[in-house]
DNA sequence: AATGAATGAGTATTCATTCAT
DNA sequence: AATGAATGAATACTCATTCAT
């Protein structure tokens, strides 16, 4: 059996190990079990439990970030893009749940080697989110008029968008995690429900609505 | 020293440690040392790791529900309720964010007796906040025509309670972690910017609007 | 059973397995088993296994300098304090075959924090040799000529009383573990082809004696 | 790559290792890996580590007793024969430090199959300073006297011509040390300290001289 | 109310060695 | 002449847990 395959087989193993018992209750013993090798191949192959957990965090991250941004149509509008990206997000989770496990889950809980490739990772998906947020703010305010337009763009830009944007992220992982241990929750009914959640939410802070302590429920409701 | 004093003891070094390690890489020795106590005292309060962990997951998200529905004021319109609570939310997991973590991060990645736990606290706060939801959309749509308060309850559980909350908790983590590692923004300043994203876009959901695929455009930017 | 007695125990075993197998070829298995305890319980007293190496170096150097040193009589001629020093050395070594191998073989061939040890321990031991070898050589060309005195001093020290410390000293040093694998060498009869060796030689070195490449036959047998 | 080259290589590459890390702690992998090999072929031209171990010290002891007897002038006095030894002996050592300590510090502390090795190699250097001081031991009594020579002889085979060469051997592996890491100390300043130290003793001795325990300062400093 | 002494069962990691090619 | 793939057996070290006091 070539290398590389074994390679893909034990990481697919490490994958699914981590993913369920989190980084330390997983054991070498039971990855290469897993694989049908014994633990030194392991060890040949990865170098050490550490070494191995890192490429698992790597490989993932870049897949689901590859995935949610494939089917990007870059002309589009901005919120189709944010549903086709959701759509492409909750997909690729449902379909890897252990390797999304990886990620929200364990890789976040363990020092530095490992924290730094997902905050790359979550980088990577707060500053598409941030790019859809900032075009749809300039769209919604009328590009020609540029004293509005530097409003608009100062109101939102200065508001939050990084907050927002964080909270969009955090909202589709937990959502995500959520979804993978419901059964008969689909990725466009996950997509959907967030879009209802924090789309019809921006879109109408877009339009220039405030929440305020005080004059809430005037605005909420108008 | 009474007893009650050294289970409380032992319940914040064994937070802290589970919180700070995870569940497997948190050592009794540890826990111990830190309380100043032998090991077999600790496991003459409480019995063993599970349960130790157990009491600590029971004890966190008590407080936790307890510091969030501290601030309730029953009469008050229901955004002003969620702001409290997010608040509070906010203000808590900050100040105690190795019980929150270990609520969160911890609980749920390892098996039933811990789960179940979280599932509790969590279908607490989901109460409050489906409740809230539940007296919104009543009064946005009229409490007197049931017909239509029927269609809004139900237009509102169908589109999955349970995901909005997970959203929103979710985003909350987020933004809660976002705000701890990005200088000048408040635990206020947090749920400010979470209401902004939240209840701007559940306050539209409520007065019926709905995004979906073909027309969100249109409506979004109305 | 009561710990020191324990780490007692744990030493002398450890002792005897690192002079017979060498640090890396010796297991703590092994040591716990002829302790008749298991293994947790020696890592509990001393830590390491490098930490417990570093314990039977340093206890086995101390002791063997407090044995060599502890049967001077200060006023003593030079030669006698020798004598009584080789028999208390080759005494020691004999008696303690296993502590001698670990400072002559073990210690040496790692790393540093072991062989700083057994550095300390022949410094003590040169520093010994030195004084004595010192003292001898004033007494030889007697102290009221203070001319003569300092030429023999300098002729002596620059040459090379180091040297000749480090050579006695791993002269015996040779000699002693000679002397453990041979049967029938008691640690009287190695003092004594010490002595033969080394001092009837130094003995004439400090008589003005010099053995140089092209004059050493008439000189030596003068 | 012939074989016969490629076992250099290997040899080259065992020896070093062997003398860095210890018979235990050098791997296969890593004598390989010097050699820019794989594995297997260094077990099809070697057989096995201990065999390779075994080859390495025949090779480094042959090549040391080479080095120590090729200079030998057979008709030269004796002491010169022997500074001629020591000269090389220490310049040999100097120039291979790792052979050097496969053979002194590595081989004797193995089981059988190798301290054979080593045994036979100092017998062949015992043999030889044996020779030298059976010559002097003769010349110093005249060659006719029969009955006086035999005296001498056994004068010095009793006092243990072997317990004498372990005592020059250690001492010339201490000055050698000892040389290596005080600045300024040539081979051959090693080697007159050495002949200072002992043959000076060593002459005396074959002159007849004995140190005892009660007689020895007026002997020594006759 | 509290502890010193002790361990069975694991966990990551390494190494000499072989087999098929 | 040479290697890629693979492993059985061992080793240092850890941890939750108990017992006698």
């Amino acid at each position: 059996m070539p290398r590389a395959e074994r390679e893909r087989q034990m990481m697919d193993a490490a994958v699914r190990t981590f993913g369920q018992r989190g980084y330390r209750a997983a054991s070498m013993d039971e990855i290469a079990e897993l694989v049908g090798v014994s633990k030194p191949l392991v060890y040949l192959y990865l170098n050490s439990k550490e070494e191995l957990f890192a490429a698992c965090i790597r490989r993932e991250s870049e897949a689901l970030v590859a995935a949610v941004t494939a089917g990007v149509e870059p002309g589009a509008p901005a919120d189709r893009q944010l549903w086709t990206g959701l759509v492409a997000f909750f997909a690729h989770t449902a379909e890897n749940p252990h390797g999304w496990a990886v990620l929200h889950r364990q890789a976040r809980m363990h020092g530095e080697p490992f924290a730094a490739e997902v905050t790359k990772m979550r980088e990577a998906l707060v500053a598409y989110v941030t790019g859809l947020i900032g075009a749809t703010a300039r769209e919604a305010h009328g590009t020609p008029d540029l004293a509005d337009r530097d409003v608009a763009d100062r109101d939102v830009a200065d508001c939050d968008v990084a907050g927002l944007a964080q909270a969009l992220v955090g909202a589709a992982e937990s959502l995500a995690a959520w979804a993978n241990e419901t059964p008969g929750v689909s990725a466009k009914e996950a997509a959907a429900t967030l879009m209802n959640f924090a789309w019809t939410g921006l879109g109408n802070l877009m339009a220039g609505e405030r929440w305020t302590e005080q004059e809430k429920r005037e605005t909420a409701h108008r």
